[in-house]
DNA sequence: ATTGACTTTTACGTAAACGTAAATTAAAAT
DNA sequence: ATTTTAATTTACGTTTACGTAAAAGTCAAT
């Protein structure tokens, strides 16, 4: 398994070192040192700050992205926890899910709309 | 047609009322006002502030909301006025689709993490 | 070995999107 | 008529999500 440096990522998803680091400052995401205390990180780092961009792109904030993230990482081995992750798990769904239908329903508007502006653009080229 | 009060709105759709002025700030909404001075929306500022809210849902800023709300409010008559809305819009329609897509697929993952779980919690109510 | 590019921490700065408080005025209720 | 409730402006405060700069150490290349 080889390492990204904190550039490497940044220039892959063109965004800054810092906010890189601002990731790992709220726990967001972990990578390991080499002795000197360079960051390197793995593909599942990658992964992760793959996600977290997804995320803030639907507007999550820092905070929820990182909820979701421990979704994925903690190991939830006793029952309890696992039931408390699967309630969890339903709930974000279901919000995303009526993020997805909002959504839906605001391009149809858009298309209405736009339906109706090239209607009129239409009607000036026809009279012209 | 009848009025609603700032205190109103700002019940209905459970913000401040400082929101809402500050919306009217930044210049995406515009009530009518009394002879005291007092704000008055419209059904139509209703709409506005519905449409305002779920793009903020959808991540987009004050700003990128207040341009797309432009493309409703704005009589746009001239030929050239016409093919730059046309062309904003569509740009705009292709976001929104995109983002559709990308939070479909986010659901996807959502989903197949969550049927982990709970097989995982089969196993374990099924070995007690 | 030295230059130059890269990395680290520390720390102050900033824009966006409001919160909050104060002082004042107006409307609604008793 | 007078409380109570709601509205206004002004203005400073706060949080989030980074930007930016400085000082110092490290890695890569010539």
């Amino acid at each position: 398994m080889n390492y990204y440096t904190i550039s490497q990522l940044a220039e892959q998803f063109d965004i800054s070192t810092r906010t890189i680091r601002y990731y790992e400052e709220r726990g967001l995401i972990s990578p390991i040192r080499t002795e000197s205390g360079q960051r390197l990180y793995t593909k599942k780092d990658r992964a992760v700050l793959k996600l977290i961009l997804r995320g803030k792109r639907f507007g999550f904030s820092l905070e929820e992205i990182h909820e979701m993230i421990s979704l994925f990482d903690n190991d939830r081995t006793g029952r309890k926890q696992l039931e408390k992750t699967i309630a969890y798990g339903e709930q974000k769904l279901k919000e995303v899910t009526e993020r997805i239908e909002d959504l839906m329903q605001l391009k149809q508007e858009m298309e209405s709309i736009l339906a109706d502006f090239r209607e009129r653009l239409q009607k000036l080229e026809g009279s012209e």
